[in-house]
DNA sequence: CTGACTGCAAATAGTTTGCATGACG
DNA sequence: CGTCATGCAAACTATTTGCAGTCAG
């Protein structure tokens, strides 16, 4: 199961946030796209179907998006963030290309045993994980033997 | 085994870089410290022996260290980064509090199986991973349980 | 109606770049 | 000595905040 609009907009609404045009449309977006979306990406992408928004409210919504758990935030170097959808059952990681920036997402990762031992040890309560694999995308190593 | 003073600055010279006094103290600031430290905590550090140092000459030398490999540099929410020596053989990784950001540092994750099994399906080459554990600590869990 | 939401503009934070001077090797 | 490194200031990018007008509920 994925997060629908409605199930984000029925969150919100049970949270006392209202729905407004901006916030739908800035929800539509992320839902579409199921790409790792930036801030600034999420803007151009609503500005299509509202011109005018303001990417303040951008930002403000993927806050509240973020802090309720309905969306994840990924950092990727630079001072980069993006956002996607949260599979709430799945959560998902990422394994990225340090040539061309490509992310591959996938879901199991089998961390249980560890996470169980860290929260025995460290008297932690875990709430998550961010699991990224770095390396070359096969493009890239390809392109690499071809110069090299 | 960890990198050393010494070997990080022979590393530099090998790759042509010249040893300044500058280079020398950010690289002193970081071994000495353990901890995870950003760019201004470096910086202000670096100044206790070296006032005048410029934050940019912290930045640039963060950037070389990190493009050799010699210091690794973690992401943690906002745009925040910071930077800790690396140990070469036994990589790291990071349980970090979202309360009140404490970072305690765990090094074995046995994702050898899981990063062969990525490597096969997609066509990359893994050069490294990153994990994080988030949760909240157990000073912030028992503040929460007071108050609440 | 009314408090919450929006957009603007300005402020802030973090990081990078151009350039003249200074110092490592 | 030549070249690379430094520090300053300014530019830039990403993000946040204050405020007056606007709108969902």
């Amino acid at each position: 199961m994925v997060y629908t609009e409605k199930r984000i907009e029925t969150a919100l609404r049970r949270h006392g946030y209202k729905i407004t045009k901006q916030r739908h449309n800035v929800i539509k977006a992320i839902i579409e796209t199921r790409e790792h979306l930036t801030p600034a990406a999420i803007h151009e992408r609503v500005c299509r179907e509202n011109p005018g928004i303001g990417l303040v409210t951008i930002y403000r919504t993927l806050d509240i998006l973020s802090e309720m758990g309905l969306i994840c935030e990924m950092h990727a170097g630079g001072s980069c963030r993006s956002y996607l959808v949260r599979r709430p059952a799945e959560h998902h990681h990422h394994l990225i290309c340090s040539d061309c920036g490509t992310v591959i997402d996938f879901t199991d990762c089998d961390l249980g045993k560890l996470e169980r031992r860290l929260a025995r040890e460290t008297n932690f309560r875990i709430d998550g994980h961010l699991l990224e694999f770095v390396g070359q995308c096969r493009n890239c190593r390809r392109r690499k033997e071809t110069v090299g």
